[in-house]
DNA sequence: CCATTGTATTCCCGTAAGGGAATATGTCAA
DNA sequence: TTGACATATTCCCTTACGGGAATACAATGG
């Protein structure tokens, strides 16, 4: 079992500076051609387009069909796993560190350092 | 200039599933041993230890020298870029989606459909 | 119908990266 | 010092993936 493709983790999607500048580029301007981001990022064409095609199968980005000139769309609920995934951890970046460091130990000494379940506990999986 | 390696970029460094399951289960149960992991996740010792390699050099784990047995540590910090990132986005997938829509049509006629900066004003970039 | 334009696709190549097995390193105990 | 244990590292292999160039495809305008 290699890494999940980016077509379908979003999270492996996202691993691309160019992918996460086009969907910065698409949630600032909404709907853009192609052609746009072509010129805006100074990216040759079918690289862009191979990017909105991950993008797309992925679910960051749909596609509007305009005859010869479809216009992408950000999808940016498929961006909120991510999100969420991050905020998970924000109590350990934040003022609250020593509080969930307590909370921690407790449950260490509390099942003796061998955890019965192969699953964290605390979600966000 | 291909894609950042994982152990630069944390975007590419949490895309792997492992990783993320790594800093899950050390954010749930403070410091841990390597070898707790590899029973924890049951995956092969040299794996866990290579990811947890990649963790460390990326600034997403500590590691706490204890002679034999070291222990790792969460470092949540190196993850807020990635939930910035991604709130960056949160206006779309919320209620206020018509209101920034608004805003960017406005902007988009105000421009002539031809941005004159190669970067993204939104910022997070 | 044909030409033009914009976009998607294909082919080939180079490389980063993960898996597995074996091995090295390093520390503690006796 | 030697042996046992825990972790890190190396080697080889396979694959996903991004880049570049060329091409195919679709739609629109003449």
């Amino acid at each position: 079992m290699l890494r999940v493709p980016t077509t379908v983790d979003v999270f492996n999607a996202i691993a691309e500076r160019r992918r996460r500048a086009i969907v910065e580029w698409l949630a600032w301007q909404e709907p853009m051609a192609a052609g746009v981001l072509v010129v805006a990022l100074g990216l040759p064409q079918p690289a862009v387009s191979k990017h909105l095609g991950v993008l797309r199968k992925v679910g960051v980005v749909a596609v509007i069909e305009q005859g010869n000139c479809p216009v992408y769309n950000p999808e940016a609920e498929t961006l909120k796993p991510v999100h969420d995934w991050a905020k998970g951890f924000e109590e350990l970046w934040g003022h609250q560190l020593d509080r969930i460091k307590e909370r921690a130990e407790q449950r260490a000494h509390a099942e003796t350092e061998s955890p019965t379940s192969l699953e964290p506990r605390k979600g966000q999986a």
